[in-house]
DNA sequence: AAATTATTTTAGGCAAGGCTAAAAACAAGC
DNA sequence: GCTTGTTTTTAGCCTTGCCTAAAATAATTT
């Protein structure tokens, strides 16, 4: 039987082996935000419902049934926040609380008609893939962290790595979104901040960590084009 | 603290307030489709959060509170139901049970933005009317059940008594839906049954029963108009 | 008014899913 | 190969909300 919980928990399975191969207890923990005896009990029900594979000690693996869950899970989620932002209005920082709950809501067939209705978008607001119905969603970018960019290069916002409210909120601030186009104009050493140019001709200082959670592509031309 | 299951409880009772003037537990039960002792101790709970007043063997009735909250969730059922229908095509026998998760999701101000969305629809698919933002909901409207017309009258279906599923695709497979306009051909005594002249000319006799639940409002012009 | 019937409450359980505290297993350093 | 520290599991408890069965109260009938 599917829960709220148990969907979250298959969801978290998902995105951990998918950033770090392998699912620890204690990565759960901090996904989650729970304490390690409610993730052994619940890997125990998650496994006896044969959805996880889960050897004492040794971590976890989704199964295929498993894994369609979590994929399922995971596209209402970001279809839902793109639902919220290009209809309701939300900007980027507000809609994940939201989504996490509207993602436990409706069957295939509401999902694929809010699919549809959205014009089948093929990334969230945050620059994430939307997993295709069939479960696929490598998306075949090449997205690099803009810390990696050297001066000179033109670059474009495609998503980011941490999308938290405090990040995306950070973000906003520094007149930073999806699509916008930047160029490198200076690397610091010391720091390995950038300062980057706006198209309006404004300029501004990004922190290192700040350029590593941003996913950029660089685009074809140079500084000047 | 507000969860599913109370605001579930709360809007019964605001909708039996509403259909029946006094809330007794067994109305409660039949509602909600649960057990007597179940209805005593949810009872318990919402008096103790000042939602309902609460005397033993008595009865129930909702605070201030509770009314706010009732109205609330009673308004984001309807206002989901409206997308589910107008916007993912669902048909308006298919969308309660989304609907009934939907309410659940979201604050005031998630909700003023789906209602803005959804141009501020005073009815939902049923005909049943939308609370507004400040807990309005009195509609105004005259509304009578099919049952009570007479031949010769020119009617127009706004809305039903019972928005269950099964009652809902008999009407569909009679070709009846919101705004349909109608006119009373033939009354027949023994059974209370009557014949009704479809807008293309066509004619079919529909039960006492079934037309006790269409609520309809009677246009001015008679029969030819 | 007494008896029967219907409704409501109490009493006591159960399942899900969270928690703390303590024990067990693993990993690292000496 | 022990010792120390981290991770995971076990054991046991809590809360929410549901249930059944039995007792108490109200309502209806005779």
């Amino acid at each position: 039987m599917q829960t709220i919980s148990r969907e979250d928990y298959l969801k978290a399975i998902l995105k951990i082996e998918e950033e770090a191969g392998s699912v620890s207890n204690q990565a759960l923990v901090e996904k989650l935000n729970t304490r390690p005896a409610s993730v052994t009990n619940m890997l125990h029900t998650l496994a006896a419902a044969g959805w996880v594979e889960h050897e004492a000690y040794k971590g976890v693996r989704l199964t295929d049934s498993g894994k369609e869950i979590a994929l399922s899970t995971l596209r209402k989620h970001r279809l839902w926040e793109v639902f919220l932002v290009d209809k309701l209005n939300f900007s980027w920082d507000e809609v994940h609380q939201w989504a996490e709950d509207l993602e436990h809501v409706g069957d295939e067939e509401l999902t694929n008609r809010l699919d549809a209705f959205l014009g089948h978008p093929a990334f969230d607001p945050h620059g994430d893939p939307i997993p295709t119905a069939q479960g696929q969603w490598s998306d075949g970018r090449n997205l690099i962290p803009a810390s990696t960019t050297v001066v000179g290069d033109r670059i474009q916002l495609k998503g980011v790595v941490d999308s938290g409210e405090s990040y995306l909120k950070h973000l906003d601030g520094l007149k930073i979104e999806l699509g916008l186009i930047l160029v490198v104009s200076k690397s610091l050493d010391f720091d390995e901040s950038k300062i980057l140019i706006w198209p309006d001709g404004s300029e501004a200082s990004l922190s290192k960590q700040t350029l590593q959670n941003m996913l950029v592509e660089k685009l074809s031309g140079k500084g000047k084009e």
